[in-house]
DNA sequence: CCGCATCCGTTACGATACTG
DNA sequence: CAGTATCGTAACGGATGCGG
């Protein structure tokens, strides 16, 4: 649990997201409905293990993440968002579409690929 | 310039704006319209000054915020949303969504305090 | 004073090796 | 295959300095 920085709603969000991979995990659930482990691992962004390992264990923790098999053990079993994870997907969208308007002057292989929930 | 991690234009929004303060300055200038430096410090979540400075940096870098008096010393002289900057408030508005529906459980003070432009 | 820059201890990140 | 442990590096954050 993060130490609050205030009672500011957005700034409470970014406690628990303000870094740089949380989202990206959404966007590969939001993309590909359900992800294990190894297939975060392979998004283009390669992500490392203790990082990938630590930020499923916060998106758990605060209820946008599961296991698809809630009762399995973990060896296989798939993540996949919950109502709370869906219900972030407007903030990436939201991120996606001012990026594709302003980064691609700073970016220039930046290309559109989408993100969809199946 | 940030080594950009993918062509995906949510990786590439992260690496820009993937930290817990850079937010929090688009919302104080959503908020009050304009804000110095010093204004930005009394902000509740207490950003220390050499990371203030240096978001700063980045964030006119990127063109989301500028100087009030284009061509004056920065000496009082305040900071404003570009345009660039008020397209970022969809994402600000989606996280505050989300957190006061799915944060309170979490968190127990939190409360709401408007995004405004001015 | 106000807008930073610098210093420096502490924390977080990230690559790799390793374990059950 | 799904994570831990380790360890070097980078970012953070508080204190302080400094020029205008």
């Amino acid at each position: 649990m993060p130490d609050w920085r205030s009672i500011c709603p957005l700034s409470s969000a970014l406690d628990v997201f303000g870094d740089k991979w949380s989202l990206l995990i959404i966007r590969d659930l939001a993309m590909y409905g359900t992800r294990t482990y190894s297939e975060f691992l392979n998004a283009p962004e390669k992500i490392s293990t203790n990082i990938l390992a630590s930020r499923l264990k916060t998106l758990e923790e605060f209820l946008l993440i599961e296991h698809v098999n809630s009762d399995a053990s973990s060896r296989g079993n798939p993540y996949k968002l919950t109502e709370s994870g869906v219900d972030l997907l407007p903030v990436a969208i939201a991120f996606r579409v001012w990026a594709l308007k302003y980064l691609p002057e700073f970016h220039e292989n930046l290309s559109d690929f989408p993100v969809i929930i199946k």
